[in-house]
DNA sequence: ATGTTTACTTTCATGGCGAAAGGAAAATAA
DNA sequence: TTATTTTCCTTTCGCCATGAAAGTAAACAT
C-alpha cells in the first residue's frame, strides 16, 4: 500500500511541503515525477488530506494557549458541536472518554478573552481549565 | 505590522498553502506578486513559521489518540524533555498549570503500543489517560 | 517643493509542475 | 515456457508559476 518510501516523502513534506518534487527526488533516490506520482497517489488515498502552514500563535496575538475539560450538564451536543466549530479560538476539539467529555485547545490574547470563552462554555456545562505553560513539542 | 489582508492570506493558506500566488491574489485583490511580497514579510517576521502537511493519522496506521497528562514523580525534567522530543507518538506535549505537570497528545496503532508508552513513563511519574472517542476540529 | 519610503503592478527569465510517452521488470495468465 | 498485463520508473514537453527587478504612484518627512 504505502512503502518506506512514502513514509520518507511525507516525512519531508511534513518538514517542509514546499520543497520541489527534485529536492525530495534527491533525497529518496527517485526523480521527482516518480516522486511526484507517489505524492498524488496519497492524496487520492487520503493519507495526505491536504497542505497547511504553521503559524507562530503568539507572533499573531494568540500569546496563551488553554487546555479546557468540558463536562457536559445539557445533552443537546449539536449545539455545542456548532458553538465549538463556529468559534476560532478553538484550535482543536476532541471528545474524550474518562473524565469530561471533551477537551478543547484554545488560543487566545489573554486572560479577558480566556473569561469570555469560558463564559460561553457554562451555558453547555463545566469546565477544568489547564493553562500551557511551555511548549515542549 | 499586519493587516487584515495579511490575515485573510494565512487564512487561505491554512486552508491550501499550494494555492497559486494568483489564486490568493483575486480572492484579496492584489497581483499575485503583492501577495508573494506579503507572504515572503510574514515569513521574515516569524509569524509563518513553515508549510507542511494534513495527514490522515488513521490511514497511517495511527489508529488511536490519547491525551496523556503527566504527574512527576522525578525532579529530572530535562530527562523526560528529552524522551519525549525523540518519542514519535508523542504529536504534542505541553508543560501546563494546575492538575498535573505535562499534557501529551499522542498517536498509536492500538492498545497495545499505548500500553508500552504508558509504561515507559511510568519512570518519570504517574499518569492519566483519556482516550479521544472523535475528533470535532 | 523636494526627497524618501512604501507597496503596488508590470515585466522577464528560469525552471517547476502536470501530463503523457516510452521502457523495463515483475507479476499473472495461458 | 511463453505471452500478456501490470506496475512504476525515467524522459520529454508545454504551460505557467515563482522569484527578482524595474517602474509607478501615493503617502510621508523635511
Amino acid at each position: 500500500m504505502i512503502d518506506q518510501t512514502d513514509f520518507k516523502i511525507l516525512s519531508l513534506l511534513c518538514g517542509n511541503s514546499r520543497l520541489q518534487w527534485r529536492e525530495i527526488g534527491e533525497q529518496v533516490h527517485l526523480t521527482g515525477q516518480a516522486v511526484a506520482n507517489r505524492i498524488r497517489r496519497m492524496e487520492e488515498l487520503g493519507i495526505i488530506e491536504g497542505y497547511t502552514l504553521r503559524l507562530n500563535e503568539r507572533k499573531l496575538g494568540k500569546a496563551m494557549t488553554a487546555f479546557v475539560t468540558v463536562f457536559m450538564k445539557t445533552v443537546d451536543h449539536p449545539a455545542f458541536h456548532q458553538f465549538i466549530t463556529e468559534k476560532e479560538a478553538v484550535v482543536e476539539a476532541n471528545r474524550i472518554s474518562g473524565e469530561g467529555c471533551y477537551l478543547l485547545k484554545v488560543t487566545v490574547s489573554g486572560q479577558d478573552e480566556l473569561s469570555l470563552f469560558l463564559d460561553e462554555i457554562l451555558k453547555y456545562g463545566n469546565y477544568r481549565v489547564n493553562l500551557s505553560i511551555g511548549k515542549l513539542k
